[in-house]
DNA sequence: ACCGACGAAATTGGTGACAATCTCGGTGGT
DNA sequence: ACCACCGAGATTGTCACCAATTTCGTCGGT
């Protein structure tokens, strides 16, 4: 997609990462001039940084009254949900038509990994082997436009994922669901794969409500 | 979802215009200097402007060479109709359970408008109907998150999309695809809704290469 | 005639200062 | 005690200018 200034990169990534490992919280507010002090950027570059960050949905901008992280409500977070189910199940599908021989090994391990991670109660572990299956998934369908957008919204949503990983019981619940979905692509049956990553995410957005009411924050 | 600054709105409108109507052609230089005067704004919005319609998809920057209108070749615009195809799915899907009687009949009216028009062989007039069908569908689901990405999906895509609209024949075979999605959705079955919407996107994939064949610019 | 080096023109990138606007605490009147 | 007003400080928005880079025509050498 278009890339935009090789400089700019660094403050844009600078900024996500503040915002993704909850060091900037919902609402606290972005001053330019103190982002440009902490990444040593000119107020420029910075300003430009936000720019993009709010057409990620990362940061919203008022008129004159500069930016803040934006907070994702529960009810968005629920449609942003919605979109990646029918998304993830378009890359399910397509990644179950093209995968490899190779791939499909790698995909098997991953799903190694989490049935070990879940015995031996490696919540955190799990939550990474997570991420990585859902990447993996994306690279392998070759969807580059449905990739892109779905690390938007999952940049977006990261909050929500994160309760959701600390729900109880959480893992338990998802581990067969991704097995499932492992399966699927691993037996190149694009229909399976569709429908089992949308089971999954239909069971992300069911638990999403109960997982909001407890409070729980990133380090 | 995150608005940029207000004054930016004109010129980040108006070359956005310039580029869903043809004006502006793919692979066009836009030049910061030219936009400035045209715009009547200084360098600086153009700039601004610039970066917000990259992240938009519209426009391709290379550091230190400048900007310029975003070609979609054939393979990305597949890429892109697929996920046009779960997503529309979605919204049809969300508008047959909310839809209002009101609404309804909005929609029965377009589906009539429809019929008169590939009857005369309005095909402006259809292609204008088109747009609003699915823009209303989309506001009727009350999916904003898919919304939005679809917006910027179908600008990216408007090339293709014109293409698609001249291709001989095509209203004869879109017609009744588009009646299926209004008649699903007025009789509250979401997941007919969401079948015929992912029909009618699986058949504007297919034809995608044929229309691409055939060379047509807009005005 | 071909090819690479060179330099001028065009274009973009960056910086600093200044103007416009908002926030917030205080002040005076009722 | 309450409220409208207002002014200082903080913050964002805008602009003009200069530096850095690319582009492209030209020139000299082979």
């Amino acid at each position: 997609m278009g890339e935009g200034n090789g400089s700019d990169r660094a403050v844009v990534a600078g900024i996500r990462e503040a915002i993704l490992t909850g060091e900037f919280v919902p609402n606290q507010r972005l001053v330019e001039a103190d982002l440009s002090e902490r990444f040593a950027a000119s107020r420029a570059r910075v300003r430009a940084a936000l720019l993009e960050l709010t057409n990620e949905g990362l940061v919203e901008r008022v008129q004159n009254r500069g930016a803040r992280v934006r907070a994702v409500r529960l009810e968005e977070a629920i449609e942003i949900s919605e979109v990646r189910m029918v998304l993830e199940g378009l890359c399910a599908a397509k990644a179950a038509t093209r995968i490899t021989e190779a791939e499909s090994e790698e995909l098997e391990r991953i799903g190694e990994n989490m049935r070990e991670a879940v015995a031996s109660g490696d919540v955190l572990g799990y939550s990474r082997l997570n991420e990585r299956l859902h990447r993996r998934v994306r690279e392998i369908s070759g969807q580059h436009t449905a990739a892109t957008v779905l690390e938007r919204l999952r940049a977006q949503n990261v909050r929500h994922q994160f309760r959701l990983a600390m729900h109880p019981g959480r893992p338990t619940v998802s581990l067969p669901e991704h097995l499932a979905i492992i399966d699927a692509i691993r037996a190149h049956d694009a229909e399976a794969a569709e429908a089992a990553a949308r089971a999954h995410l239909r069971s992300v957005i069911r638990t999403l409500p109960e997982a909001a009411r407890r409070p729980a924050e990133p380090a």
